[in-house]
Formats: structure tokens, sequence, C-alpha cells
DNA sequence: TATACCCCTTACGTCAACGTAAAGGCAAGC
DNA sequence: GCTTGCCTTTACGTTGACGTAAGGGGTATA
């Protein structure tokens, strides 16, 4: 075993340091005005630099500049946070640009209006029949669940209880390495 | 306007066309021996023949041959209903094939079992934190919605009541082509 | 027997959503 | 003043999930 382990970081961009807020201004947290580095959001919500900046280029953040540097409002957070939950429910980045469009379309028009309506509501739609899929897929999994419980009381009860912990029991029991679990694989 | 209109085709494989059983045995749809060919299942569930290759390729499916030709048991079929909804909830293939793995263990061992059970709930977990986010989606887009009425009510109240025949409406009032609302636009 | 559909394989192309590298600028701290 | 760390831009690379084309074969119908 060498001494020294090796370091499991990927790329540069994604390694985040401690950020102590240089200006106190920046320090006093509900405030409406303020406002955050790019570093920063990144942190918080665990995305690279480099995303953010690809949100901008496709339209959907845009903040403002001091001088070169990238200045994201209270306001461009929460678009941010809508992206990244628009990513999670499976909207590509043109159809959340689209949405959060619409939303911005602040009285584009009484025809405008009624088109964004028009397609909140289909929207809402899609994402009513998804939940029906994950509700279905949960379900197909719990079953799966019972099924390996029923197996398990039957054969292995000792596994059972924890499902986290299992590990361990697991090497106690078999007085071995974990690995002899592979030597049962069909 | 030229007299020969455009084909709105995009590909040959995409073309799909009746398919009407050469085998009377194929007929009779409540048997489980039944048997499906590639394109039955292309049609039924709006997929291409290359996806269902591809699924195989990658090991979600393995299709008995006859001769060179695919064919589908109604066990493939619900296979493949698992992917797509797997796709659909936002699993990539590979997650998916694990956990079609997951399913098809039969009897790997207890151990196998207990590894194949946490990994459910972990799934089940993630699924359930995802429901979150499409409950949470819908009702900023049902807030969305809300706004919009309310903004019509005042504005424009035959706009409102039925969105999908917006647009007839639309070309009744305004006297003049739907392109009109272009001009509204900020 | 030619045409129309169906099937197959191999293989290169594509698109989204970034990753990663290269090259350089500004500010703080030693 | 040099290094460190953050920021910038431009630009090429990558991965997943197929699309699409090319080339060839089986069967049935006109």
């Amino acid at each position: 075993m060498p001494i020294e382990y090796s370091r499991p970081e990927r790329y540069n961009e994604a390694r985040y340091h401690d950020l102590r807020p240089a200006d106190p201004r920046r320090t006093d947290l509900r405030r409406p005005e303020r406002s955050f580095t790019i570093r920063q959001l990144c942190v918080e919500f665990s995305v690279t630099p480099r995303a953010l900046r690809f949100y901008e280029d496709k339209g959907l953040l845009f903040p403002a500049r001091d001088g070169m540097n990238r200045v994201y409002s209270t306001r461009d957070r929460a678009r941010l946070q809508l992206i990244l939950r628009g990513k999670r429910v499976g909207f590509s980045l043109s159809e959340i640009r689209e949405i959060l469009d619409l939303y911005d379309e602040k009285d584009g028009g009484a025809v405008q209006a009624a088109r964004s309506l028009k397609k909140f509501r289909e929207r809402i739609e899609a994402l009513k029949q998804q939940r029906e899929d994950i509700d279905g897929a949960i379900q197909n999994l719990e079953e799966g669940c019972v099924r390996l419980e029923r197996q398990l009381t039957e054969s292995r009860p000792d596994l059972l209880p924890r499902a986290e912990a299992y590990d361990s029991v697991l090497r106690a029991r078999l007085d071995g390495p974990a690995d002899a679990a592979l030597a049962l694989s069909k």
C-alpha cells in the first residue's frame, strides 16, 4: 500500500474552497439587494461555474457585470433555482428557457398572456402525467422490496432489519471479507 | 405556392405502416406465449427499431431470434414498458439496466438480495424526492396561471374561458391574421 | 420478375449539456 | 514582485441516446 493516497478531485473548476465574505455588506443575509459571485452560487447549488456560464449563453440567466466579473442578484439566484428544479423534473434547458420567458413577459399584451396561460397549463398536465409515472415506478420498486424482504425473511432474517448497516452485520456473520458475496452470484 | 407539397417525413425507419397479423396465432391477444415483431412493439410504444436494437446492445433487452429476425416475448414487452417508464422518470439506460438486473437476480443469494433491497430503497427515496420537485413545479406554474388569469380578467376576459379555442376567438375578435399578435410583443 | 415492405448489420453523424484545457487579467498576501 | 486564487474568454472534447445512411437478404403481391 503506497503512503501517498490519491486525490479524488477531478478537475479545477469543481474544487471549491472556503469563501469568507470580503465585503461586510455581503455578510448580512437578508438584504434583498444582496449579490453573489459566481462561485458563491456554485457552492450553494453544487454546480460548476461552467454550467452557470452555459446557462447564460443559452439565455437563461443574465447577471450584471462588475467590470468583467459576473454579479448575480437575488433574482438571478431565484432563476437559477428554477432552472435546477426544471432540470430535475426533466425539462431541457430550452424548455426551461421558454417557461422563464413566459414568466418574464410582464405585460407583453393580453394575447401573449393568453398564450402563456395555455402553455403553462400544458406543462402542468405533462407534469401530472409524469407524477403518475413516478408513482407507478415507486409502486413497482416497493413490490420488489416486499418480494426481497419475504425472500430474506426465510433465508437470512439477520440481513433484514437495517439496510444501511447490513455491511457490518455481514462481515461479522460471514467471518470473512465481504467479497465472499461475489462467490454467491449466479 | 408550388403545387407539390413537401413531405413531412423525416427518415425511413420511422414510417410505420399498417400491420395486419400474418399468422392467425398472433391474432388472439390474450395468450401469454404471444410474440411480437420489432415493428409491432415500435408502433405500440412509439419508438424506433433503432432504439430497441440499441437497448438490446446495452443489455436491457434480449429478444429471441427466428433466423436473423428478432422475436419479442410478452416478457420482453414488459421489460420494454419498464424501460420506457424509467426513461420518463429520468433514469439513464444504465440505471434502468441495473434495476432490471436486480429484478432478474432470481435467487442470486441472500447477500445479493439484501444488496438489491438497499438499492431499491435508495431509488424509491430518490423518486419521492423527485415527486416533491414535481409538486413544487406544478405549484409554481399554477401560481403563474392564477396571475395570468387575473391579468386577463381585467384586460381581455374574452380570451379567458377555453384556452384551446382561443386561436379562433382571437382571429374573430381582431379581424385580422393571428400574426398581429406579434406586433404586441415587447 | 420486379416492386414493395419487412428484416438485418456496420458505421458514421448529431444534439444537448456541459467538461476541460489553454491563455490571460486583477487583487491580496508573503 | 511573485505566487495564489478568483475571474474571464475561446475553443475543442466527451457522453448518452439514439438518427441516418449504406449495403444486403427474405417474402409476398402486382
